[in-house]
DNA sequence: GAATTTACATACATCGATGTATGTATGTGG
DNA sequence: CCACATACATACATCGATGTATGTAAATTC
């Protein structure tokens, strides 16, 4: 076994740490990802924990931060040109990205004041994942605004309902392809490109 | 003082306790409600939660249950006659009703299988409380299913937005105005009496 | 009104989660 | 190659939550 380096050892296990973290917040939610439970199923003891993290609650700011990143990278680039687009983008995100994750971290922020201001930072910038910011091109006027509203609450409860089912729907195409629906008439009405 | 019964003082702490539950479970969450602290709460000592319900998760599974019957009786014998009314009267139970109870026991019975077994049968029984039996002539067809579904989801992410900021979410009206109007044009379609 | 049951409170033991200190092996700079 | 820092593991103390046993005052039965 070659020697590795501090740098590789230190990124090994931080990335350990952090992806069992997430993996348990998905799983097992947000009460049973404790530091013994984390730690284990990293393969550290939690001493390594400690170590680069100073605690548990450190390690899960840093654990969300990263999920956040993941979920922002899974969508940059993309462009936002019409309500269509917005549909599948923002739904492509609560699909693909272990969504339960962000609502395990808003309902725990909600339930702790003392945690929401330790990850409060971090749980405002999952707010604004599921849309554009509501000052670009995409939401001119109070009736885009009001479309791309009732969208964004839609696809989180269907967010919702995965989290607490811990499986698709069921019915989800069918809520898509309305929301779909209402999409592309609001894109032809206002001369958008589709 | 006058002397009070037994099933009065039975009645009584068996209320406080199951109040006391539910407050917590609105305000402070799943994890914060602690036999503990529901005593404390309550005005009695954990040996009375013992005596009346055997330990926590039977209080726990009894006032879900009581919280179900809440919810249920607010909406007995509202007359569900278009979709028009299904979406007043499935916002007034996630408005009314400290729907964030219903959010909390999802994701813990999603979470601990074990528990999910034993708050299971209550847990089911939410669901069907946003909206009706999907066999009642208010879902006749495909069309009136998919809109149905989407109402569903789309006051679930409101509720959602309530449980995480712990107040109304300030956009709620301009939603439910686009879904009452979703909902007036489909009731006039199909030839049904608003 | 005495016996018995009911409705609790009190006390103790246990167990899991966290904080913290210290030991130790491994890489790193001089 | 030696002094040092880094990256952990181990061990112990603490604390909160729960299980459980027992004590006791009140109500009910007879």
């Amino acid at each position: 076994m070659a020697p590795r380096t501090q740098v590789e050892r230190t990124e090994a296990t931080r990335a350990a740490l952090i992806e069992s973290t997430l993996a348990l917040l998905d799983e097992r939610g947000w009460a049973a990802t404790t530091s013994v439970a984390v730690c284990e199923r990293a393969g550290v003891t939690r001493g390594a924990l400690v170590h680069h993290f100073g605690g548990l609650p450190a390690l899960l700011a840093e654990a969300l931060d990263v999920h956040y990143g993941e979920l922002q990278a899974s969508i940059d680039g993309v462009e936002l040109a019409s309500m269509s687009d917005l549909v599948d983008v923002a739904w492509s995100v609560v699909e693909r990205g272990r969504f339960k994750i962000v609502i395990e971290a808003w309902l725990a922020a909600a339930n702790d004041p003392e945690l929401g201001a330790a990850i409060g930072p971090v749980v405002e910038r999952f707010a604004k994942l599921v849309g554009p910011d509501e000052r670009t091109s995409l939401v001119p006027d109070a009736e885009a605004r009001s479309l791309y509203l009732t969208v964004r609450e839609t696809i989180l409860g269907l967010a919702l309902g995965r989290a607490t089912t811990g499986g698709p729907l069921g019915h989800e195409e069918i809520v898509l392809d309305r929301l779909r629906d209402l999409a592309r008439t609001h894109d032809s009405q206002t001369g958008d490109p589709s």
